[in-house]
This record gives C-alpha cells, structure tokens and sequence, in this order.
DNA sequence: TGACAACAGATTTTCGAAATTATTTATTTT
DNA sequence: AAAATAAATAATTTCGAAAATCTGTTGTCA
C-alpha cells in the first residue's frame, strides 16, 4: 500500500535523454488535463512550464503525435486532441476488441505465474478501492487507482503470446483512460460495481472460462451506454 | 490501368516540409526492403542517400519508431526492424482481428456509394491480377499489386464508422505488408487463387453476408499456414 | 462595405556546430 | 593470454539563432 507521500503523485520513469524527460511530463500531463482540449502546444511558451528547450519539446510532441495524444499539422503546429462522444466510443470499441481478443488467449495459455500476478494486481485494485468508497475525497485517489486498473488489466491480458497485441492495447487503453477522466470526474467512482465486476472477471479468468471472462469484461467496460 | 512509366515508381505524396519528404522516403525505403533487417539507421550517413539534413532524417525517424516501422532506443540511435516468423504471426492475427471486426460493420453499414467504391477498387485489383498471371517478370508489378491490394482491403473497411479502427488497421496493414514482401518474394504471386479469394470476398460483401466476407478474408489472408 | 494587398508579429521549420555519450582500438596490468 | 584501463573515434543529443511560413491587422481601392 502505498504511503500518503506517495499517493500525491506518481512518479514518472526516469529518463536519460530531455526530449524523453519531455515526453514523460507532457503524457502525463496531456492524460490528466493539464491542458484543454485543443489547446495549442507551442514549444517556445511551454517550455516555461516545463524546464526544458523548445527542440526537446519539439521531439517528444513529435512521439506523442504519433501515438494519437496530440494532433500534428504540418506548417501549424501541434494541439491537444479533443475529446468527443464519437472519439470516446471509438476507442471504447476499438479497446473491447482487443481486450477480449487478448483476455481470451491468456485464459487459455496463462501458467501459474499468470494467474498469480492476475491475483496480485486484483488484490492491490480492491485493496484500493476498498479505501476509496470509505473516503470523501476522491481526487486524491483517482490517480492511483487509475494506475491500478490498468496495471489489472495489463495483468490480465500478459500472457495472451503477442507482445504487439499488448502494446497496441497499452496504447489504446491510455486515450481511452484520457477520455474517461472526464467521465470519472462527472459520473463519479461507481464504487461496490467496479469492485464486483472486477471480481467477476478475475473469478472467470481463473476458472479458466474464456466465455464468462469476456463477457464480464465487456460488461465491465461497456457500463455507460451512451448510444454504442 | 497505370500506364508503363508510371508502374515504374509509385509517386510519393508531396510534401512541404523536409522532414516530412524525408519520411515518405523512409517509409517507402522501408516497405520495401531498402536497407537490411537490423541495420542500423544514423542520420549523419543518410543524409548522402538521401538528400536532406540530419535533422530531417531525426524527425522523420522518430516519428517513424512511434509506428513501428523502425526500433528506437535512448542513446543508441534507430535500426530497421528485424522481421521474424513470429512477428509476421503477430501482425497477422492483429490484421486479421481488425480487418473482420471492421468488415463486419463495413458489410453492415456500407450505403452504394461504399459498393460502388469497393466494386471499382476490386476491378481495378483483379484487372491487375489478370495481367500478372500473363507476364513473366512478375517484379514490375509487385508495388502496383500491393497498393491496389492494399486500396481493395480499405475500400472494404471503408464504411465501417470508426476513423480510429481504419487507422490502426492501416498502420497494421503496412507493417504486415513490409513482412510480406519477403513472402511474396519466397513464394511469388499466388495467381489464380488470389483472384478467387478477393472474388469471393467482394461476392459475400455485396450479398451483405456478414459471416461468409469475415470467413473469406480470413482464408484469404492466413493461406500462409506456418504454425499460428 | 467588402475585397485585396502590404505589413508586423508570432510560430514553425531548418540547420549545423558544440556537448554529451557510446563504441572501438590501443595500451597496460594481472 | 585475459582482464582492465585509457585513449581515440564515432554516434547521438542538445541548443539556439536564422530562415521560412503562417496569422492577424491595418490601410487602400473599387
């Protein structure tokens, strides 16, 4: 369990490079709001904000607009992508497709190792938001159990055998986390739900029921059905 | 029907900055084959083979390595990519997993102006295929066979709703290309059969059979049966 | 008023040389 | 000879200023 010190902030991994220190603190900052929605990114003025010359930020945009968190014009710039219904459920399709696919492979292959890191991350995430539905304040919680939830399902997922199919689900996942912020923060943390539908998933995966699994994913996943 | 200047060499899309044309460079070297699996990639050497400046060469790298097409590691520069059986198995099954998912809400969805897309882009394919069967340097047309091949399996996703599942199943597509341009080299076009395959999925397509276009493409695409 | 050109300010792109770090080669030590 | 150290070479990263381009404003003309 993490200490109170720790809970204020994530620390981000460090890096040798400034570009790739940039492009930690820019991702971090893009998936929780630092910035709103397409807002322009100007080198030159955020490196005020962000300690560092407007080359290195240059570069790390440059990464980021390839993975889809900012938008890139050739001529005009770089903006933070905005957010919208059609966007949100993109992803949300695109993210089911794929976890599914991959939670069904590592039903079928995982290994006792699988299962004890799946257990691990499971406990760790209900731990959590056990404290989280005793609080009043949320705001402070919402980072790390962001963390946790994808680090489940990060967990859940590791042994489906493609190391491609992970990171494209690693990839998808964080612009979809980037869009649900907002819901978190309207809808509010769903409390005894969360917990039973990850225990519902967990339950399956171990049982070794690929059906059950995916199924209690999409339920899982799917739970605001703002027009699929 | 292209005529013989023009299969020669496909044009690359015009671009006003030098990093951009050095990435259409690049990504076009790439694809096909340019530079040895592995091989390392240094701006300072490029800048001969292609005419720009280190730091174009950088850029268009780096946004590169963010799709894949090269490795990128903090302080040891760029490589091409070591294609292995089991990367090609990988990209298959994500090609696969995409492309039915896509052709499915494609077949549901499409209006006539997708048909009519779809018919043109299947007749301009097999129109192509026809040729080939009846030539004996097979080389040639390789390039133009692969970017019709590639327009077909679009125009196909076309109408399926997601711009976010078209990118990511064209980002796939590419690399899975690169893959198989070894393939088709080891194993030449397979001729007749393609043109039954792509008959038989535009056939399922257009009868709005849902189930018989996703089962097509997936013969279509893992004819290949090396162990998945 | 509206269309258009010229201008000024801001932003993006280009460029290459200096600083840093990695890699290879040569030398010394065990 | 093998391992460790030092020097030389090569590659990567950093940096900022100059060039090119874009954006918004002002002024002119029909």
């Amino acid at each position: 369990m993490p200490k109170t010190a720790e809970l204020a902030d994530i620390p981000l991994g460090a890096h040798v490079t400034s570009a790739g220190h940039a492009y930690e603190i820019l991702r971090d900052g893009l998936i929780w709001g630092r910035w709103k929605p397409g807002e322009k990114l100007k080198p030159q003025h955020l490196k005020t904000e962000i300690s560092t010359t407007s080359s290195a930020l240059r570069e790390a945009l440059i990464r980021l607009a390839g993975e889809g968190f900012v938008t890139f014009e050739e001529q005009r710039g770089f903006s933070t992508i905005r957010p919208t219904p059609s966007s949100f459920l993109e992803l949300r399709h695109l993210r089911v497709l794929l976890e599914l696919d991959a939670a069904r492979l590592s039903v079928e292959r995982g290994n006792l190792e699988w299962e004890t890191n799946l257990s691990a991350a499971h406990h760790r995430l209900i731990f959590l938001e056990d404290k989280m539905r005793s609080s009043d304040d949320l705001r402070s919680y919402i980072k790390w159990w962001s963390r946790y939830d994808g680090q489940f399902h990060e967990a859940l997922i590791a042994a489906c055998g493609s190391e491609l199919l992970k990171q494209q689900f690693r990839s998808i996942y964080d612009k979809y986390r980037l869009h649900a912020v907002t819901e978190l923060r309207t809808f509010g943390f769903r409390g005894e739900t969360t917990t039973r539908e990850h225990n519902d998933i967990v339950t399956a995966a171990l049982d070794r029921d690929a059906d059950a699994c995916t199924a209690a994913i999409e339920r899982h996943v799917t739970v605001y059905r703002d027009g699929d």
